[in-house]
DNA sequence: TGTACATCAGTGAACGCGCGTTCACTGATGTAC
DNA sequence: TGTACATCAGTGAACGCGCGTTCACTGATGTAC
């Protein structure tokens, strides 16, 4: 029998259920938070007991980092093709805005507050460094002028891998990430609700800033 | 019996009580996070039974309630306190951080992930426009130049209350907010961990893109 | 093509746990005459 | 100063709930000859 990617009928089932799982997963965690997150709940839904789950998931730790680790995939994967479609810092902070709001919860996941009681799965970081690195890209091809905290980063750079950014550009991509999670944490937290401005333009002011004269 | 603010003994000892069971408190959201508080744990931890403490917290939520609004006045006194010792944007910076890093957990509760199924009361608002009346004072002393945001908070300043502060020290306030809480939540999250350069050497740099020139 | 066997999905009962909350109660502390 | 009464802190038992997880099992689906 030859190594194959064909998949038997049995696991084609498996995959779907465990797609099912997570469907609902994030549904649960869509209205009561992550921490809320029972199996036991799920399998109703879906009109199995609760120990059925079991089959496919060892427990609900491993549940939670599939959770974590698919929505890691989809941003670093919506990164890249907008990379790969010529987007500049402008575009790839139009692609995190739309990836954060398409699902609050999912980037609360990643971003938010950390589960209590729940260790990140070590492969998460290849995909945030996925992800830096395309964010490393954009930065830089731009130039920005000359900042005390440049000389901190040109000593310690060892998280850009061996990217050949300048420090100048690691340290855009650092402003990129700190400016653009503000303004999104703090709207998907809701602080900015009953203010009358709208995030979005907000947003828009932060994103200029990081690519502006 | 003339009104009083003469404490009797035994309003004394309830408010002792109260003091420690929210100090308990604290120490298990410092644990397990805000969603794994339990009443049961903190009474047991205290030597009490569970249901006594119902003569102190008409319920969990209550409790709850108490700490958030214990964690946003202790912010606002320290803001207040930095704008009476003089202190600007830059020192109002260094006051939020400080504050956020002697206790990550308390930052989270005010700013983190919406804990699930709880209602923020609405006296918190008056709190967070203390903060913001303090921060706007500190902008208004500043000049800025034009932006296209400025434009739209000219006709969305509702917020601001009745604050003189032009549409660019309300932007600026906004910028003080969205780029500090950028950075502070990613720091407490966990999200720099491992990445070798100096948080603070960050913060301390996007402080610095708030007062610039 | 049919039969014998192995694999695996799903069930139901059970375990032990901790939760928030109520209730009727005891005992100590304060108040009024 | 002493007695009678009201107030209130705290207890222990109980209710109902849902959780994660284990276990022995049934029954259907696939595999090998």
């Amino acid at each position: 029998m030859p190594a194959s990617d064909a998949k038997t009928p049995r696991e084609r089932y498996r995959a779907q259920v465990r797609e099912e799982v997570k469907a609902r997963a994030w549904e649960q965690i869509a209205g009561a938070g992550a921490s809320a997150l029972s199996l036991n709940a799920i399998a109703k839904q879906m009109g199995m007991s609760g120990p059925a789950l079991y089959r496919y998931f060892a427990n609900r730790d491993e549940l939670i980092t599939e959770l974590v680790r698919d929505a890691y995939r989809s941003l670093a994967d919506r990164c890249q093709e907008a990379a790969e479609g010529g987007a500049d810092l402008a575009g790839l902070a139009r692609t995190l805005r739309e990836w954060a709001l398409a699902d609050p919860h999912r980037y609360f996941l990643v971003y938010g507050t950390p589960v209590p009681g729940y260790r990140a799965p070590s492969d998460t970081t290849l995909i945030a460094s996925e992800i830096m690195a395309v964010l490393l890209d954009a930065c830089a091809a731009d130039e920005a002028p000359e900042d005390p905290f440049d000389t901190h980063l040109a000593e310690h750079r060892l998280w850009a891998g061996d990217h050949p950014a300048p420090a100048a550009a690691l340290h855009r991509a650092l402003r990129f990430w700190a400016r653009l999670h503000g303004v999104l944490s703090l709207e998907l937290a809701g602080h900015f609700t009953g203010m009358g401005f709208d995030p979005a333009e907000l947003y828009a002011a932060e994103t200029r800033s990081l690519t502006g004269p």
